[in-house]
DNA sequence: TCAGAGTGCGCC
DNA sequence: AAACGGCGCACGCTGA
């Protein structure tokens, strides 16, 4: 099916030319004949996989119409390496198969990569949002190109003396992403996605750096939190025992229910069953209602809160840290996620808790601060602006509090009579509703995310009243809803990022995209934004969470940063939200 | 025995 | 008619 030979713009698979230079003055010359290109592929092999340990083996530098260049790095002197500093700092633009990683190695080695950059993997990914596709360099070849690509080097030994095989697959590797650009370049304007390329382009090496950055991390205290966790962890799984022995006395089978292990679902179904406990899952929605009846579920809940921590986070952070740096260096994902928005793992710092105990162990190192500014509301706002809503822009032009105002419609109170609960009871209802939640999940969320018990009655008419109060956004869901009838193959953000659907997507998936991509959207312009400053006042970004950005900043410095970093989160989220206001919240202390 | 789907839950 | 979305990770369980 694949040809195996095929004449591209460049390149011939068997016929491809590269000079290897291992001596000051063969780089030189080589390079000299490269400042002329406006596009350069860059690609490196190094020697694993962490940049923080690892080193480069080779750098591949290829342009139209030349050979491939490759640098033997090791053999090259530090002092000999400004004119391949100048190549990778010019104007051309710099192509690259999952360039933070590239980037990221070349800064280390002092050949930090600046000007315009194009990700072929990015670039891959905004055009296939969506779809379930994989972005490797082999399959974008397969299926750009149409033919195999053969990478069984890259997991050969790069610390040894390359072998031909070795430099031939490199200098493939490097010539083929100048046939990738062209296509993958029309591609994009044809569907309208250049712009929000660029942005992930632009935004690519404020990750890189992030990633390099990583976060300090007080190991001490986090073993002291970790203890008094193991302790509560202990007392609620002697809770469960005892109660797992008086309920097998109601069994047939006590010496089964006697081995009854709390992390098994199945067995604890069987088991809440046993003792007439009438539900058909164990799930937090289903226990939460019944935890004040009994004690039981009451510490099956706590087991499982706890043993989430303890086993995801608790046992595994120390983990990450870093023996060179003693950070902890995440992987960001720029294009995680379908949405647009980031995803994050190893370990995944998006998921910590929220308990401030646990964040007060990220921690800034002597002599910073850290800031920390997250965008109020963000998603609320959006659907504002994205349907119209009168009586929602209206609220957040005037400053008011969009929590109360939903609360004083739906319970008809006067905004002034609004309790505590009441607009926890809001929160609920304007974070579900705006995404199509049914009214029977309304009354489980209400419960388990703010703990505000309603029947299934009262969650019905609230969902009632709500549309009633924000007739705009019923026409918004409406209007997709009449296009999800039609049929519908893409969703758009207001900054054009394209989700594809494949099968009939569900409707809260359409009700969602235009918000949770805008959120990223904007979050991404922000980061970029920030680019410059972050080097002006030698402050590191170590974070980002959908909505929020962390900065690691020098003591003497935090108003300033604090600042800019309000400016460039507003600028970036007016850019979109216009007229509706945007509020960022900022905090500046010793810890995350 | 081990990959993979399923359940459950941490975050926004 | 009714329907929140997006992740990553740990665990028990299943089936080839």
């Amino acid at each position: 099916m694949f040809t195996s030979l095929i004449n591209t713009n460049n390149i011939n698979i068997f016929t491809i030319q590269y000079t290897l230079v291992s001596n000051v003055s063969s780089l030189n010359s080589a390079l000299q004949l490269l400042f002329q290109a406006e596009v350069l592929a860059i690609d490196c092999e190094t020697t694993g996989l962490d940049p923080l340990t690892d080193s480069i083996r080779l750098i591949q530098i290829a342009a139209p119409n030349h050979p491939v260049v490759l640098i033997d790095l090791p053999a090259i002197p530090k002092s000999d390496r400004s004119l391949l500093k100048q190549l990778l700092s010019n104007s051309a633009v710099k192509i690259a198969h999952n360039a933070k990683f590239d980037w990221q190695f070349l800064t280390l080695a002092g050949l930090q990569t600046s000007g315009k950059f194009f990700d072929t993997q990015l670039a891959y990914k905004v055009l296939t949002a969506g779809l379930k596709t994989s972005s490797s360099l082999q399959n974008i070849v397969k299926k750009l190109l149409h033919f195999q690509l053969d990478k069984t080097q890259q997991i050969s030994d790069w610390c040894k003396p390359l072998t031909k095989a070795q430099l031939h697959y490199a200098a493939f590797d490097a010539a083929i992403l100048l046939d990738l650009y062209p296509i993958l370049l029309k591609k994009l304007k044809q569907a309208k996605l250049l712009k929000i390329a660029r942005l992930e382009f632009q935004c690519m090496p404020v990750v890189a750096q992030m990633e390099l950055n990583g976060m300090l991390f007080d190991l001490s205290r986090w073993q002291i939190l970790g203890a008094k966790l193991e302790i509560e962890k202990t007392d609620a799984l002697n809770q469960l025992k005892q109660l797992r022995i008086a309920s097998s006395q109601m069994s047939l089978l006590p010496e089964l229910t006697d081995a009854v292990n709390p992390n098994s679902p199945q067995q604890v179904l069987a088991a809440l069953q046993a003792i007439g406990i009438k539900i058909n899952s164990t799930n937090q929605s289903k226990l939460v209602s019944l935890a004040a009846q009994y004690p039981i579920i009451q510490a099956l809940l706590d087991y499982r809160r706890l043993s989430k921590i303890i086993g995801t986070f608790t046992e595994k952070l120390p983990q990450h840290i870093h023996p060179k740096t003693g950070r902890i260096h995440p992987n960001y994902y720029q294009l995680g996620a379908k949405s647009g928005r980031f995803s994050c793992r190893k370990p995944p710092l998006q998921n910590i808790p929220r308990d401030q105990t646990a964040r007060s162990c990220f921690i800034a190192a002597p002599g910073y601060k850290i800031i920390k500014a997250d965008y109020s509301q963000i998603e609320l706002r959006i659907m504002a602006r994205l349907s119209a809503d009168i009586k929602m822009c209206q609220a957040y032009r005037q400053g008011a509090d969009l929590h109360r105002l939903t609360a004083s419609l739906v319970t008809g109170k006067h905004i002034n009579e609004v309790t505590e609960e009441d607009r926890r009871l809001a929160k609920a209802i304007n974070f579900g509703l705006i995404f199509g939640m049914g009214a029977a999940k309304l009354q489980i969320y209400a419960q388990v995310k703010y703990g505000v018990a309603m029947t299934l009655e009262q969650a019905k008419a609230f969902r009632k009243r709500f549309f009633e109060a924000y007739p705009g956004i019923a026409k918004w869901h409406e209007n997709i809803k009449h296009e999800y009838t039609r049929g519908i193959k893409e969703s758009r953000t207001l900054a054009n990022r394209r989700r594809r659907w494949v099968n009939k997507p569900r409707l809260s998936e359409l009700f969602n995209h235009p918000v949770q991509g805008l959120n990223a959207d904007i979050n991404k312009l922000a980061m970029v934004k920030l680019s410059n400053p972050l080097a002006k006042f030698k402050t590191k970004l170590i974070c980002v969470r959908h909505d929020e950005i962390v900065l690691e900043c020098p003591e003497t410095k935090v108003e300033q940063v604090s600042h800019t970093l309000h400016n460039c989160m507003v600028a970036a989220a007016q850019k979109f939200l216009n007229p509706i206001p945007v509020v960022i919240d900022i905090k500046t202390s010793n810890s995350w």
